[in-house]
RNA sequence: GCUCCCAUCGUCUAGAGGCCUAGGACACUUCCCUUUCACGGAGGCGACGGCGAUUCGAAUUCGCCUGGGAGUACCA
């Protein structure tokens, strides 16, 4: 039963969930997946300042959507409630008490300011600044005369007393999941503060108890969290705790090689949704970032990813996040969707029209015939203006090159002259078309110009869905009344 | 500053001593298809950061350098 593999994600609610928290949540529950382990989730909402309501359920309603649906956590409960870090508070001290009766623990009176002339110091000699541990050894009698002051103390650590208990060199090593095996010099982390003097606990050590209590086995998270590994691990073997196994994943890194900000357009997935990013997409594009499929097929579910997947195998180098691929794939995945899928899906970006002024016929023939270029659902808001309203807005380039020609008004002439004798039903005005062109290429007058010159004066542009449905959508009167507006 | 991690095309990566004149995907580009854009199809461009060492043989092993990233809090 100790053996069950359970794997967790703890966000920390300051923020909307963040892709590359994403990313690290994917990969723990493809770890999960793949050997029918447990995920886990746990909200780390120790800081009350940036913690908000918003943002919890952000975070829930992504996770979500990227189809990571966990087995344990706040909202679903499990057997090692609770799983917000907020009400687990009454919990720590206990720990934090068992420390200091083994010795590994003491309490530190420094204020701020000493540290902070401690720090001054170590920098102004060009030396690694580690903890002075001037409290480790103080008496009782200090201790009082220091409490007497009004001096609350917090907590800390004692890195040398845990390390020698449990080994021989000051250096302890670990092997990683992903990156092998990872050592660190002891002697170079300082005493760090486990309990704040304020009683609450600092996050290396809220994290160790949360993780033990719930009974993770394997902790895969960014490698911004490899040196805490080495202070964790110690706390565990202080606590005679079974020590997980860790794994550490790159980081996601911009196009310009730095952490992935607000400066660099989207970072939360939420933002990405908005934008018009399918999840399905997102997840398989973060999924690449750093694994690679076995069969070179790189658009998969993230089930199929899952029976793919060994942790071993994931990149332990950094991997920049680049929007190109992530495009060409939502474009992939676009391109799956039914049509009536995305007639839901697309409503969103088309809130500026009016949806009424279409029957039902008319807006999935208009999503059929727009959709294959899109990238983002929102392309679809540029792509339809001239479905709308009785005229057309014209390109002032359209204008001149195209509608302004000689050739353009000889064919709108003849166009509105044949057209209006015209039924008007897609499949007559395709033939129709076809002949149409006809005739002016026999003049010598490319199809292609001939298109342009009707595209231009109907829908004001010179790119655009298929000609003839357009025509057929927009309805005879208003095709008429526009070929006429633009005739001279 | 100190400590740790990382290093194959522009980007994501395959590659675990000879199968590599380094493979794939995206991007870029040429051509084809075509009523435009796009999609699709067929090509092209394009990389083992540097220097040593080990070896008959290194992208693959080792060392140094360089470069990039991270950590150094009574933040998480």
């Amino acid at each position: 039963m100790s053996e069950e593999v359970r794997v967790r994600i703890a966000p920390s609610p300051s923020g909307n969930l963040h892709v590359g928290t994403a990313r690290t949540a994917l990969f723990n529950y493809l770890y999960a997946k793949k050997v029918g382990g447990k995920f886990v989730l746990r909200i780390e909402d120790t800081d009350a300042e940036r913690t908000s309501q918003a943002y919890i359920d952000n975070i829930f309603d992504s996770l979500k959507a990227l189809g990571l649906n966990w087995d344990e956590g706040p909202d679903v409960g499990g057997p090692y409630g609770p799983y917000t870090q907020s009400e687990r508070f009454d919990i720590y001290p206990k720990y934090v008490q068992e420390l200091l009766d083994k010795g590994f623990a003491y309490e530190c009176f420094c204020t701020p300011e000493e540290l902070e002339a401690e720090k001054e110091e170590a920098t102004k000699n060009k030396q690694a600044y580690v903890y002075s541990k001037k409290c480790e050894n103080l008496t009782e009698e200090e201790k009082e005369k220091l409490r007497a002051e009004g001096r609350k103390p917090a907590i800390r650590f004692s890195i040398d007393k845990a390390r020698k208990a449990f080994h021989d060199s000051p250096v302890i090593h670990f092997d990683d999941l992903v990156k092998g095996d990872l050592h660190q010099d002891t002697s170079l982390i300082g005493d760090f503060v486990i309990m704040k003097s304020n009683g609450s606990p600092t996050y290396n050590f809220a994290v160790v108890i949360d993780d033990m209590l719930m009974k993770i086995s394997h902790i895969i998270r960014g490698e911004d969290h490899i040196s805490n590994t080495f202070k964790q691990i110690l706390i565990y073997e202080a606590l005679g705790a079974k020590v997980p196994r860790f794994g550490h994943l790159g980081m996601i890194l911009a196009p310009d090689r730095s952490k992935l900000s607000k400066r660099h357009g989207a970072t939360a997935v939420s933002e990405f949704v908005e934008k018009g990013y399918l999840t399905d997409a997102l997840v398989n594009f973060v999924a690449l970032l750093g694994w690679a499929p076995s069969d070179g097929v790189e658009i998969k579910t993230v089930d199929e990813i899952a029976q793919d997947f060994r942790i071993g195998e994931v990149s332990s180098s950094n991997s920049v996040f680049e929007y190109d691929k992530l495009n060409w794939m939502n474009g992939q995945y676009i391109k799956k969707l039914s049509t009536e899928d995305l007639k839901e899906r697309l409503k969103p970006f088309l809130s500026q029209y009016d949806l009424s002024e279409l029957t039902d016929e008319q807006y999935t023939r208009m999503v059929e015939v727009t959709r294959e270029p899109l990238t983002i659902l929102s392309d679809i808001t540029d792509a339809v203006p001239y479905f709308f309203g009785k005229d057309v807005v014209v390109d002032d380039e359209v204008q001149t090159t195209v509608l302004d020609t000689e050739t353009s008004q000889d064919v709108l002439k003849a166009f509105v002259e044949q057209a209006k004798e015209w039924e008007w039903t897609e499949e007559n005005l395709h033939e129709k078309m076809e002949v149409f062109r006809g005739e002016f290429k026999e003049k010598g007058i490319k199809p292609k110009v001939t298109m342009w010159a009707i595209r231009g004066a109907v829908t004001g542009r010179t790119r655009g869905a298929d000609m003839t449905a357009v025509l057929a959508i927009l309805g005879k009167d208003r095709v008429l009344e526009r070929a006429k507006k633009a005739i001279k």
